[in-house]
DNA sequence: GGCCATTATGCAAGTTACTTTCATAAGTAG
DNA sequence: CTACTTATGAAAGTAACTTGCATAATGGCC
């Protein structure tokens, strides 16, 4: 049992109540008039009147000029969902770059930014260019800061429920820091951090390839491959925000996946991460145009990730040696991300991150190897969102964040609180 | 986002509202005073004995007589939540035996009862078996037939979500059947029906080694080894009921676990199956006092399990050789049960089932290999429950079946309708 | 045994919030 | 310009919760 409100109570919280679901029509059905609320809420016409004025004076909704001409009768008075009224921000941080997306209270996107991270910077000097980076986008995008509502922040690695990243592979440093309260230095409101790959499970089932899936899984196939998980809608995270790091298990094929694409081997991890290392040493002193002078100082992901998309590149025009190397990577994958769907019986595993692109051959290769080890039918795709998804989650995260207060039914105790 | 109450509502939802926190109140706080009761949920008193007068017409709540001499001032008027309104009925099918536990509204145990099961009998001659032993269960604890609310079963096996077994290794010619609705004949209540594990992990949350943990999975070691998990305190099933089955994949050490057991090798599970029915076969006619006359024409699981039971008490009392043999399987299962730890991030992981005996020695091994390939602290334990596990499970899942309408805040549509 | 402090009860008056009802306003169609 | 349609505005009515006060029942004290 989760929470139950103990308490009843007055008929004031009979108010918050139908408050709460006058708003949730007013935002999910789209804009109306008084009396086509009142029947879609299943609330008089007067009551619906009152609540409405309490949500203008709130400022979370304001009225249309009525709009003549529109049909019979006397015009209706027009109430409209303010969206504008406030903003989620979601931050994708990664090795080498950082990714902003800013949208309103209805997921509407008002404006976006990147900007490449030097891979060896420290924690510090990586979080001063995520900062440099939120003003950027809040200017570009024409957002005050203060309008912000929430932050949501996705990063590889395992976050504690506490915002702290307690372990990464990929960001040199980035074990140990608190990132939550790092970040929430900058802005006066609630701000998340959350490991990527649930963020993009999240992205997915709001405007991806899992739209209306309850029970889906997320395998973010990267430098090494995570996994999220969203079951019964929410997000499952565990006791300690490790939930999905299956590929911890070396058998399980989820570990140095971009490695192992490399070497086109299913040898095992460490051949693939020497690979990786002298590829990564070889291509220190090439002219690298997107890594930024004065980085590159040490073993980085970036060159890797280059060379992974040629080969990628390659499968997608249909190069025989690259399609056979995709497939051998996808054989490696298949045991785990088969553990997955039997320990879970998702309805449907979605595929992306950054291994994924066009063509979709690694998602089938996954289909045909993982299907025949299920005993129930999953439904295996590949993402919609691209390697937009961890910037979409972390705005829907952020959103779902401002949801649990404005559609709160219990009286506000302590709105200063951080979450 | 699960359910949303789209619709507001009269006064009379805040009645039901209250109504429903005095029911809890009382049922979970225990008995008492009409004032302290008011004080308790957050209600005026003149509020709680309305509330209360129309819970006692429901029948789901009584008046005691009031207690003089228990303090100073006129003696409260006291209330006490019904118990005994109506019973929660639990049933385990296992291979070879049934279990049943019936309980009143509160979760106290007013009886039990077991019968064995003709290994070899085909569907219709055990769901008549189980009939039978409900008949036998309901007169022994003088629970009439009616003032059953809910029933839940529990199976091995994979159990679809309208209560068919999908898929079961175990019970012979068990697959395919539509349980929910064969025992349904007998009760004009909701019947449920679900995995073992799965009860099992909801038994130990309830009254268990995991009280009051949220996130919890139950390895259910047996012929077959099944995991079952709780998230956020609620049973995770899997989109196709079959959740937890990570034992399908053979390098994960749960499949044929007492075969593996019997054989004491981490040899594959061919070279244990063929041991299992080399075993078995020999046993078949031998005299075995616990199974029915008649019984045993063909590879029977009781032979091995009676087996497995030699073994794990001699490792109890301290034999070597059994102990290693015990120690190996550990170390086969080892793999499986990280793969869940890492794949869902449970707090604890309890482990039960009847591979389970006395002196956890099976679970003290498991802990020793398990939590170095884990990334988070989680706890190992010994189920406290023994092989009550599955059956208090169906009681709870009864309960909480029963208390989705006891609680329930929207109008009642179709009280006939079975879940 | 009578009186007082204490605690709970029963009833009445007041408040909040929702609903129904009816007369009126503001448009469109002919 | 009239008739019809649809929405509005205000008033009366109902359900349910709260506060407040007089009253009842008990234990302890003199």
């Amino acid at each position: 049992m989760t929470h139950h409100s103990l308490h009843g109570g007055d008929p004031s919280v009979l108010r918050r109540l139908n408050s709460a679901a006058t708003l949730r029509a007013l935002r999910d059905g789209g804009e109306g008039t008084l009396s086509g609320l009142a029947g879609r809420v299943g609330l008089s016409r007067p009551t619906t009147e009152g609540v409405l004025a309490e949500l203008i004076d709130r400022g979370l909704v304001a009225e249309d000029a009525p709009r003549p001409g529109a049909g019979l009768g006397r015009p209706a008075r027009r109430y409209r969902f303010r969206a504008e009224a406030g903003h989620a921000l979601g931050i994708d941080i990664d090795a080498h770059r950082v990714r902003l997306v800013v949208a309103d209270l209805t997921g509407g996107v008002a404006g976006g930014h990147r900007a490449d991270l030097d891979v060896q910077a420290p924690p510090g000097e990586r979080i001063a260019g995520v900062r440099a980076a939120v003003k950027a986008c809040l200017a570009a995008a024409g957002v005050e800061r203060r309008s912000l509502w929430a932050v949501a922040a996705g990063t590889p690695g395992v976050v504690a429920p506490d915002g702290t990243v307690t372990s990464c592979t990929v960001v040199p440093g980035w074990e140990g820091v608190h990132l939550a309260r790092e970040l929430g230095r900058s802005f006066s409101c609630p701000v998340l951090v959350e490991n990527d790959a649930n963020l993009a499970a999240m992205a997915e089932r709001w405007r991806g390839a899992a739209r209306d899936v309850d029970d889906v899984v997320c395998v973010h196939a990267g430098l090494h491959t995570g996994t999220g998980a969203l079951i019964g809608g929410r997000l499952h995270r565990g006791r300690w925000g490790a939930a999905g790091e299956i590929g911890m298990l070396p058998e399980m094929g989820l570990r140095d996946t971009t490695a192992a694409l490399i070497t086109g081997t299913d040898a095992g991890p460490e051949a693939a991460s020497a690979a990786l290392a002298e590829l990564t040493s070889a291509a220190r002193n090439m002219p690298c145009g997107d890594v930024p002078a004065g980085g590159g100082s040490a073993g980085s992901a970036r060159p890797a990730l280059d060379h992974a998309g040629r080969v990628l590149e390659a499968a997608g025009w249909g190069a025989a040696e690259a399609r056979a190397v995709v497939e051998r990577l996808a054989a490696r994958m298949a045991r785990g991300v088969a553990a997955m769907a039997l320990a879970l019986d998702p309805e449907m595993i979605v595929v992306g991150g950054p291994l994924v692109r066009a063509g979709d051959l690694l998602v089938s290769e996954l289909r045909r190897r993982v299907e025949p080890l299920c005993l129930s039918p999953v439904r295996i795709v590949a993402s919609e969102l691209g390697d937009e998804s961890v910037g979409l989650g972390a705005v829907r995260l952020a959103l779902d964040r401002i949801d649990e207060d404005l559609f709160r039914v219990d009286r506000p105790s302590d709105p200063s609180a951080k979450g």
